[in-house]
Parts: structure tokens; sequence; C-alpha cells
DNA sequence: ATGGCACCTGGAGTGGGCTCCAGGTCAATG
DNA sequence: CATTGACCTGGAGCCCACTCCAGGTGCCAT
């Protein structure tokens, strides 16, 4: 059985060391196994479940809501539809994310192209008829 | 010149009565005219920069960037390249978002499917042979 | 044995972005 | 003429998600 101290385990999931002890306080990360020192020794599973964590979080799901899915996990196979509801939902609310920012990128890209034909216009008044320079 | 009411902008840009005063107050937005009462009244530009705003705000972009991005506009016709590059690097900023959310929409759907598996298999252990039942 | 390093704890502090509040002004409506 | 409702101000408060800190432990290499 492998483990990961807690510098490894910041390195692979890009958590900081005291995100990840505060995720533990918090109880996003159930208590971490600890050597004769006390000090965090990590299981393949922690970090399996870090890289869910990491997954939600960087898809906007709020630390609250985290909490809740830890809940289901932790409660055992009888929540297996559950955990199907809330990452479908989740699922559906980042199409929805991505959808949102499409669009505004859209809009980005006609500020831009119209600060474009700004510009172009403005080269034209320097230089209105390049035959006759 | 058509003018609007605080609770019509609010309305038209989806941002509330004091997210709009708190914008005005860290000069965000420039100082918004003001009837004989001393209401506000926004002017067209006023709300087609909120439009602006609101773009950059739901693609992410901090308001401290969109306050420098602001004093670029209130410079002058000089500064329309600087804008470009603002948002074009903005652009591109919005794309490797959308890029990471899809990796990991991409993993939580992989999650989903790790769960109907675990679930058609809970329900084969239940029925182990329907010939038999 | 001495330094350096990775880690530990509890608790306080930070930054971003609002959001709320008390107490007040004005204009229109019943 | 009293009430209602939309707005005003300065300032405090809030929520989220960390992040930092002081003071301490244990282990390893020089």
């Amino acid at each position: 059985m492998t483990v990961y101290t807690p510098g490894q385990v910041a390195e692979e999931t890009g958590f900081s060391l005291d995100t990840l002890r505060y995720y533990e306080r918090i109880g996003l990360l159930e208590p971490v196994e600890r050597n004769a020192a006390g000090q965090r020794r990590f299981s393949e599973e922690d970090v399996g479940w870090l890289g869910m964590v990491r997954c939600l979080r960087d898809t906007g799901m709020p630390i609250a809501a985290m909490l809740r899915f830890a809940q289901l996990v932790r409660s055992g196979d009888h929540t297996v539809a559950d955990r199907i509801g809330v990452l479908e939902s989740h699922d559906a609310a980042i199409e929805a994310q991505i959808t949102l920012l499409r669009e505004r990128q859209r809009a980005i890209q006609r500020k831009i192209q119209y600060y474009r034909d700004v510009q172009a216009v403005a080269e034209l008044r320097e230089t209105p008829d390049p035959a006759r320079r």
C-alpha cells in the first residue's frame, strides 16, 4: 500500500499544504492517517478523492455542495443513485457555464473587431489617399 | 437622449442597485448624472459600458483588471491598440477556461458512467439469473 | 551536535466582491 | 395631507475560500 507525504500530494493535486489541512479540518477529507511522528500519510484513496475534489472545484462547485457529496460517498452503496443525480445536475451546470462563456466570448470578439475597424479608419485618416502621399 | 433610472438599469443589466452604486464608488463606472433630486440617471453610454462589464465579469475578469481597462477606455483613442491587447488576451483566457471546463466535465462524465456500471452490477446481484427467478 | 527541512497545531488574517443597514429626501397617489 | 415607494448616503458587515503565522517536533546530512 503506497502512501503519500503532504508535499507529494500537494505536488500531484495542485492543492497547497494549507488547503489540504483546511479540507481535512472542514471534513471534505476524512481524517488522514498519521505516521509515528504525527505527520500525515495520504492513501491512494485520499489522492483519488482529491482528484474528484479538483474536478468539482475547477468546475465551480461550492465547498458546501462538495461536503454534501462527500457525505453521500461515505454513506455507502445505497447512495449511488443520489450521487449520479448530483453529478448529472453538476454536469448540466457546467454545460450552462460553457454556453454562457461562449456567448460572452462572442460579444468580446465583436468588440475586438469593432476596435480593429476603429483603428483602420484612424489609419485611413492619417494617409487619406495612398496614391497622393 | 434617453436616460435610465437605477431600477431600469438593474433590470436590464442584472446588477443589483447596490452593485451599481458600488461600481460607481470604486470608479468602474464614471460618476453618473443626477436629476434635480440627486437621483442617478444613467445614459445609454453608461448602460453600454455596463454591458461590457457584464461580459468581462461573467468571463472571470477581476474588478482590478476591469478598472485598468476602464482607464484605457477613458484615456482616449490612442489606447485602442492597448484595449485590443487586453481583450485578445482575455479572449485567450476564456478559451483556456472552456478547455479546462471541458476536460473536467469529461472526468465527471466518466465518474457518472462508473456509478452507472456499479448500479448495473448491483442489480445483477439482486437477480443473478433472470431465467431462474 | 548543529543545522536545515518537512511537517505539526490552533487561531488569526486576508482579499474579493458584494450586500445590508439606518436614517433621510423627494414625488406621486388615494 | 399622509402614505408609499424609489431613491439617496456613509459605513459596517458578510461570505467564501483560503492563507499566514508563531512556536514546536522529528529526522537526516554535514
